[in-house]
RNA sequence: GGGCCCGUCGUCUAGCCUGGUUAGGACGUUGGCCUUACAAGCCAAAGGUCCUGGGUUCAAAUCCCAGCGGGCCCA
C-alpha cells in the first residue's frame, strides 16, 4: 500500500524492499544509552582491551602523549567541575590513540589533608591523639571515598590508563617520591627552617601557605582612637583590629600629609596599655583611609610585617594558635571577635573611642578550603620553607617554554609569579599528610633522612647522624606534615619515572599537556612548574590547557546556598553519559560556561538522529565491503568532496582541543548535509543497490563514527560495532584519511543547486499545504549551465521529491526560477 | 587601587585575532506535514538598536577610545 505510487517496480523488488524494511526493525527504534553505555564500560576495563589498547610500554616505538590530569580531592562527590575535566581528558586520550600515540593517561587521587581528617575526628569520633588508629581510618575513609569518585568517572565513559597509572598520594611509594623531591630540594640548599610570621588559619589550627589564602569581602569595623602625645595634644589613629592595640609597635602617617608633619617622631601613648611608641612616617601609609593615621601591630595584616621588618620592629605575640587572645591580661582567652567587642567597650567607657563605624572590607581568609574561609591570623613560628623568591626571574623566563591555551592564562601565572612576596612555607600542623622527612635541633638546623630509608617518618625513626652536624646539639624530629601542594607538585616527576625509570623518563618528559581549573593556577599549576623546574631542570609539559568553571543553570557559580548545583549523576540515566560529554565539550576551553538538562536533551536529539541514520543504513552497508566504485554519482562525489572538509576540519579541532567545533560540524554537515539532504537524495539508489551510493554511504558513516567517538565513545562503538566491527572496538580503528578523496567543483556546484532546488521544492509544498509526498510537476527557469547541471540529476530530484513531470526554461536570469504545481491530488 | 575576561534573537552561544555574506547554530515559540531511518521526526516561519556613545575606514559585531553593566583574580 505505501509503494503504490511506483507501481513500475514488479512484485520482486517489492519483496526485497520488505526484505529490506524486516532487516531494519531488527536495529532498535529508540537509542536507549542506558543499556548501552554501561555494556560498553565494562569491556573498556576489562583485562584484554586494556593490552591491546590502553596499556602503555616503555619499549613501544609509537611516539607517546602524556596528560597530566588533576588527581581530585578525595571528597567522595565527583561534581560537574569533575565531570567536566574528565571528559575533556577522556575525549583527549581517545583522540589520541586513534592517532596512534602510546598515550600515558594517569589518574591520581589528593588524598590527605584537613577536610579527611575533620570527617574522621568528628563524623567518626576518632580522636587526633591516637595517631596510629586515626591514619587508618583516615586511609579507609580515603578509599571509601574513591570508590564511590572512580564508579561516577567509569559511568562517564572515562578510561584511564587504571591498571599502571593510578595512584594515591598517601600510598609508601608516592610518598617515597615526595619525600625524595624534598631531600634533593635540601641538598640544593632550597629548604630551610625558621622562626618567622606565617599565615595561620585558627579554625583548621594550621600554618597555610600564600598561595591558600585570599581576599574576602566582609563586614568589620573601623574604630577611630585616639592615642594622647607623651608632650601633651593626641593623635587619632583608624584601625579595623582594635583589639591588637596591645601589640601596637608604632604609630605611622604619610610622609606628604600636613596634618601631621609636626608629629613625626614624637611619642605616643597606647591607651590602657599605656606603652609609649614611636610617631613615624612611611609612604605607604593610605592617607585618605581612616584618619591617615595607623597603628602598627603585630601582626594585624600583611602591611605590619613589612612594617616591622624595614623598622625592626619588636613583636608582640597576641593570638593563639586557636584564635584566642593572649598575652593582654583582661582579654586572654576570648575570641578575637569578643575581644574586639570588649575593648571598644572599654575604649569607649575611657573616653578614647572617637568615633565608630561600620565598614565593608576585604579581610585575608582561608580562601583555598571552601569549607574554612576563616579569617587568617598571623603567628610567629617555627615552620619549614621552601626558597621560592630568589627563583623569580627564572621562572618568568622558562615560563615562556609553555603554551597556554586561552593564551591569556599565560598572565595568571605571570601575575603570581611578579607578585609573590613570601617563601613557600610548606610545615603543616596536621596528621595526615606526608611526613617532612627530616629532625632539626635547637638552632633550626635541619637534617635529612637518609635516602635509603624512605617513605619516612621522623616521628618514629630515629635520625641519621647522633648530633646536629652544625652546633653538635641533639636532634628532634620535624612533628609537622607537608602542604598537599608538596605532594600534588610532582605528579609529573611521578609519572615519568624521574627518579625510577629513565627510559620512560626519556621518552615521555616533559608531560605534553596539563588539564586543569583557572582556581589552581597559583597552586597546583605554579607548585608543579616551579618544583619540577628545580628537580630536573625543565618546565614539567609543553602545553596548559586551563579549563573554565561549569556554572549553574542560572549562570552563576554553583553553590548549596543557592540551591543551584547540578551534579552529572542526576540525570545520566534519562540522557547517557554521552550526550552529558557533548554539552560539556560544548565551550571553548578556558570559559565558563552555564549547565542546563534541556541542553543535553539537545544533544541527545542529535545521537538518536546518528542512530536513526545508522539505522537506515543498516540493512544496506551492514558489515559489507563494498569496492570503490569506478565511476561514482555526481551526488555521491559532491558529498565526498563535503566529507573530506569535515574530516579534515574536525580533526585539526581536536588537535586545537576545540571539541565545540567538531560538534557545531556535526549539526551543519551531518545533520543538515547528511541527514536531510544526502540520505533523502540517495534513498532510490540505495534499494536499487546501487554501489555508489551504498560505498559512499558506508565510508561517510564510518568516518563520523570514529570522529565522533572521543567525544561520545559510547554510541560510536555501539553504532560501529552493528554496521563495521572489523574491529572490536572503535578504538583499534585509525583516524579516517580522506587524501584520496579529489577535488571535483563541478560536484560541488552541482550539490549546491540539487540543496536550493530542494529547499525551494519543499517551501512550495508547505505553502500549498501539501505533504511532502505528493507528487507535484517542477518547472525550472534557468541558464543553460544550470539546467545542464540539473539534468545530470534529474532521475534523483524527481526520486527525492516525488516530482511527476519536469521541464526546462533557458533564460539569462542569473538566479534560477522554480514554478511548483501539484499533480492531481491524490486520495480525494 | 591594579589586572584580566565577558556583554550578539526569549535563553545558551558561533563569528571578533586576520574589517567586506542576508550575523550562523542549538533550545524555546508559531504554522504545516505520517515522507522507503527518525513525530524523541520532517518542512518552514517569526524573532537581533550585535550594551551605549564617539573615532578610524569606501565599509565596523569585528579595530581604537570613553562610558555603562556582569564576572573572575590580585593588592
Amino acid at each position: 500500500m505505501r509503494f503504490n505510487y511506483c507501481p513500475r517496480y514488479g512484485d520482486q523488488l517489492l519483496s526485497s524492499q520488505g526484505d529490506i524494511l524486516k532487516k531494519m526493525e531488527e536495529w532498535p527504534k529508540h537509542y536507549n544509552p542506558k543499556e548501552i553505555e554501561p555494556r560498553w564500560q565494562n569491556k573498556w576495563l576489562s583485562r584484554e582491551f586494556w593490552e591491546k589498547v590502553i596499556r602503555f610500554q616503555d619499549s613501544d616505538t609509537r611516539p607517546v602523549f602524556f596528560i597530566d590530569t588533576p588527581p581530585p580531592f578525595t571528597s567522595g562527590e565527583l561534581h560537574m567541575g569533575h565531570a567536566y575535566w574528565v571528559t575533556i581528558a577522556d575525549a583527549m586520550t581517545r583522540f589520541k590513540i586513534l592517532q596512534g600515540y602510546n598515550v600515558l593517561i594517569p589518574q591520581g587521587w589528593d588524598t590527605q589533608g584537613l577536610p579527611t581528617e575533620l570527617k574522621v575526628q568528628y563524623r567518626l569520633g576518632i580522636p587526633k591523639e591516637n595517631r596510629e588508629l586515626f591514619l587508618k581510618k583516615c586511609v579507609e575513609w580515603t578509599e571509601e571515598m574513591i570508590g564511590k569518585m572512580k564508579s561516577a568517572m567509569m559511568r562517564l565513559g572515562y578510561r584511564p590508563n587504571w591498571e599502571q597509572f593510578e595512584y594515591r598520594t598517601y600510598s609508601a611509594e608516592y610518598r617515597a617520591i615526595i619525600q625524595r623531591s624534598l631531600l634533593d630540594m635540601f641538598n640544593k640548599g632550597m629548604i630551610k627552617m625558621r622562626k618567622g610570621p606565617v599565615y595561620w588559619c585558627p579554625k583548621c589550627e594550621t600554618a597555610v601557605a600564600q598561595s591558600e589564602v585570599g581576599y574576602l569581602e566582609k563586614q568589620g569595623i573601623l574604630a577611630y582612637i585616639s592615642f594622647p602625645l607623651k608632650e601633651g595634644g593626641e593623635i587619632v589613629i583608624a584601625t579595623t583590629r582594635p583589639e591588637l592595640l596591645g601589640a601596637t609597635q608604632a604609630v605611622a602617617v604619610n610622609p606628604e600629609d600636613e596634618r601631621y608633619k609636626n608629629l613625626v617622631g614624637k611619642v605616643a601613648i597606647i591607651p590602657i596599655f599605656n606603652k609609649e611608641v614611636r610617631i613615624i612616617s612611611d609612604p605607604a601609609v593610605d592617607k585618605e583611609f581612616g584618619t591617615g593615621a595607623v597603628m602598627i601591630s603585630t601582626y594585624g595584616d600583611p602591611q605590619d610585617i613589612k612594617w616591622q621588618l624595614k623598622y625592626d620592629l619588636p613583636v608582640d605575640e597576641m593570638i593563639d594558635e586557636r584564635g584566642r587572645m593572649k598575652g593582654t591580661g583582661f582579654l586572654d582567652g576570648l575570641k578575637v571577635e569578643e575581644a574586639r567587642k570588649k575593648i571598644v567597650e572599654m575604649l569607649k567607657q575611657q573616653g578614647f573611642l572617637k568615633k565608630l563605624e561600620g565598614l565593608t572590607h576585604n579581610v585575608l581568609s582561608h580562601t583555598e578550603r571552601s569549607d574554612c574561609q576563616s579569617p587568617i591570623e598571623f603567628l610567629v613560628k617555627d615552620q619549614v620553607y621552601i626558597s621560592v623568591l630568589e627563583f623569580k626571574d627564572r621562572l618568568l623566563s622558562e615560563m615562556k617554554k609553555m603554551t597556554f591555551k586561552p593564551s591569556r592564562m599565560a598572565y595568571y601565572l605571570q601575575e603570581w609569579i611578579n607578585n609573590m612576596e613570601w617563601d613557600w612555607n610548606i610545615s603543616r600542623q596536621r596528621v595526615y599528610g606526608t611526613p617532612l622527612p627530616f629532625w632539626h635541633c635547637e638552632n633550626l638546623h635541619l637534617v635529612p633522612a637518609d635516602p635509603s630509608s624512605l617513605p619516612v617518618d621522623p616521628t618514629k625513626s630515629s635520625p641519621p647522624l647522633e648530633k646536629c652536624p652544625h652546633c653538635g646539639l641533639p636532634l628532634k624530629p620535624v612533628t609537622h606534615v607537608a602542604d598537599v601542594w608538596v605532594d600534588s607538585s610532582v605528579t609529573v616527576l611521578y609519572l615519568a619515572g624521574f627518579y625510577n625509570n629513565k627510559e620512560r623518563f626519556a621518552k615521555a618528559f616533559p608531560a605534553d599537556v596539563r588539564l586543569q581549573g583557572t582556581d589552581i593556577i597559583r597552586t597546583w599549576l605554579f607548585y608543579t612548574f616551579f618544583r619540577t623546574l628545580m628537580l630536573a631542570g625543565d618546565v614539567p609539559f609543553k602545553r596548559v590547557l586551563v579549563h573554565g568553571q561549569v556554572l549553574g543553570p542560572d549562570g552563576t557559580r554553583m553553590s548549596k546556598s543557592k540551591g543551584n548545583v547540578v551534579s552529572p549523576m542526576d540525570r545520566i540515566e534519562e540522557y547517557g553519559a554521552d550526550a552529558i560529554r557533548m554539552t560539556l565539550l560544548d565551550a571553548a576551553i578556558g570559559d565558563d560556561f552555564p549547565f542546563k538538562w534541556d541542553t543535553v536533551r539537545g544533544k541527545k536529539l542529535l545521537l538518536q538522529k546518528l542512530w536513526n541514520a545508522s539505522r537506515l543504513a543498516y540493512p544496506f552497508i551492514s558489515k559489507r565491503k563494498v569496492e570503490r566504485p569506478e565511476k561514482p554519482h555526481v551526488l555521491d562525489v559532491w558529498v565526498l568532496n563535503e566529507h573530506r572538509n569535515f574530516v579534515e576540519r574536525a580533526i585539526s579541532a581536536y588537535e586545537n582541543q576545540d571539541f565545540y567545533v567538531v560538534l557545531s560540524m556535526l549539526y551543519n554537515y551531518f545533520w543538515e548535509i547528511i541527514a536531510d539532504e544526502y540520505l533523502e537524495l540517495i534513498k532510490h539508489r540505495l534499494f536499487s543497490d546501487d554501489q555508489s551510493a551504498i560505498y559512499t554511504l558506508s565510508r561517510i558513516l564510518k568516518d563520523i563514527v570514529i570522529i565522533l567517538h572521543p567525544i561520545a565513545p559510547h554510541i560510536t562503538e555501539e553504532i560501529y560495532s552493528k554496521l563495521f566491527g572489523d574491529k572490536e572496538s572503535v578504538l583499534m580503528e585509525k583516524l579516517p584519511s580522506v587524501s584520496d578523496i579529489p577535488s571535483d567543483q563541478e560536484a560541488v556546484r552541482i550539490g549546491n543547486e540539487v540543496k536550493e532546488i530542494n529547499s525551494a521544492i519543499r517551501t512550495k509544498k508547505v505553502s500549498m499545504r501539501l505533504s511532502m509526498n505528493s507528487p507535484v510537476k517542477v518547472k525550472l527557469i534557468g541558464s543553460l549551465s544550470f539546467v545542464e547541471d540539473i539534468r545530470k540529476v534529474e532521475e534523483d530530484l524527481k526520486k527525492t521529491l516525488k516530482i511527476t513531470q519536469m521541464t526546462y526554461e533557458i533564460n539569462d536570469s542569473s538566479r534560477p526560477i522554480i514554478e511548483v504545481e501539484p499533480d492531481q491530488p491524490m486520495g480525494v
